[in-house]
DNA sequence: TGTAGAATATGACCTTGGTCATTTTTGTTG
DNA sequence: CAACAAAAATGACCAAGGTCATATTCTACA
């Protein structure tokens, strides 16, 4: 060993990044689904097997494709790379920039969420979750339960991140244990934060 | 045709529904990702081709599950099965209901979420999208800029939802049109939420 | 330099989601 | 009842993701 890496270990990272790059370029030129793992590795001038001794599958790879890009963005957040010094400041500029990125590869990333959250055509089903909940936020709006100048579409969405992130947890941690449901505090939290001050009055 | 249904729809619903409950079945015993096409045909004692014939892919029937589910529960919510009139009270409802649902297919649930979030094993590579949020709230937090009495994470999803939002009405409506860039809106509409009235003075 | 052993690459192979031409069933009409 | 047409069921078939035993390459050490 001579250096910081090996050669062993300059031609794995090499390899690795050989698939990483093969596959954004195949992804964006013709989509997620429509390329095989197959045209990747021999873009990458590697067997078909190789691929999976980098990643456990297909799916992963994207997860890492996506981690790679954060890594640039969690770059340009540093102060000293010129981000504001105010962490609503930088907030905004975390929002914006993965916008921008999102935009950069848009189709990608539509194919891939459209695989997640059922088919394009139509919104679906007339009656999604997220519809039955925005319907009764308008009502609520109606009786003045909610301050109306919001987006009901908005509010049902703000509603079930908290569904989503209560079972995100769970999972993440490993655990068969279902979560707790904690539904009162997040409907006060909101609530509190949605019928608040510029609407309680005046 | 005699009734409201020939005898060839009837035979179709029959199927189709299964379809419909052998797969739960076996989703509740093995799991989404163990259970095959084939098992599930043979559960409903009809060949393999038959499935597609009413189901596009596997991941449909899933979602066509889910419908099913949320049916019963767009149910529970009318008045005249004993909901409460206000509007918000069924909100709460709603959440809790769907959270019951959750529980009973904890298992399933817990795997289709788990292949569309990335793996459970720990919670990934440190720098995840939302960890750079989180951070970033807590040191508004710290200066200030965000009342302290709130889950940093909790902030950070809310924050995201707006992205997905966004992404996901352009995906919906089937359009190749990259969605615009609201992040200004987004940031004031959270902020006053968030940092409002009971953090502002006193 | 030669050799042992570990790390890596390879491609044959298996499984399973998904397609399709063909057969079987069902409803209709003379 | 016979024949015909539309709808639905069937299973052979294909493509692509993923596995694994084997072959190859690299590193270390004598």
């Amino acid at each position: 060993m001579q250096q910081s890496l090996s050669r062993r270990e300059r031609k794995k990272q090499e390899t690795r990044q050989g698939l990483l790059e093969a596959a954004l370029l195949l992804f964006r030129e013709q989509g997620y689904n429509d390329t095989t793992v197959e045209q990747i590795t021999e873009q990458a001038d590697v067997a078909k097997g190789t691929f999976f001794n980098y990643f456990p599958s297909k799916q992963a790879l994207l997860g890492d494709l996506a981690v790679w890009r954060l890594e640039q963005l969690s770059e340009a957040l540093r102060i000293d790379e010129g981000a504001p010094a105010s962490p609503v400041a930088r907030i905004e500029l975390l929002l914006r920039l993965w916008h921008e990125q999102m935009l950069a590869d848009w189709q990608l990333f539509q194919q891939a969420m459209a695989s997640r959250l059922g088919r394009p055509p139509g919104h679906g089903p007339k009656h999604r979750l997220a519809g039955l909940a925005a319907d009764l936020v308008r009502e609520a709006q109606a009786c003045g339960e909610i301050r109306p100048d919001v987006e009901p579409e908005l509010v049902s969405d703000l509603l079930f991140v908290t569904y989503i992130r209560r079972f995100a947890v769970c999972i993440r941690e490993g655990g068969s244990a279902p979560p707790v449901d904690d539904t009162e505090q997040v409907i006060d939290l909101l609530m509190n934060g949605l019928a608040g001050p510029n609407w309680s009055e005046s």
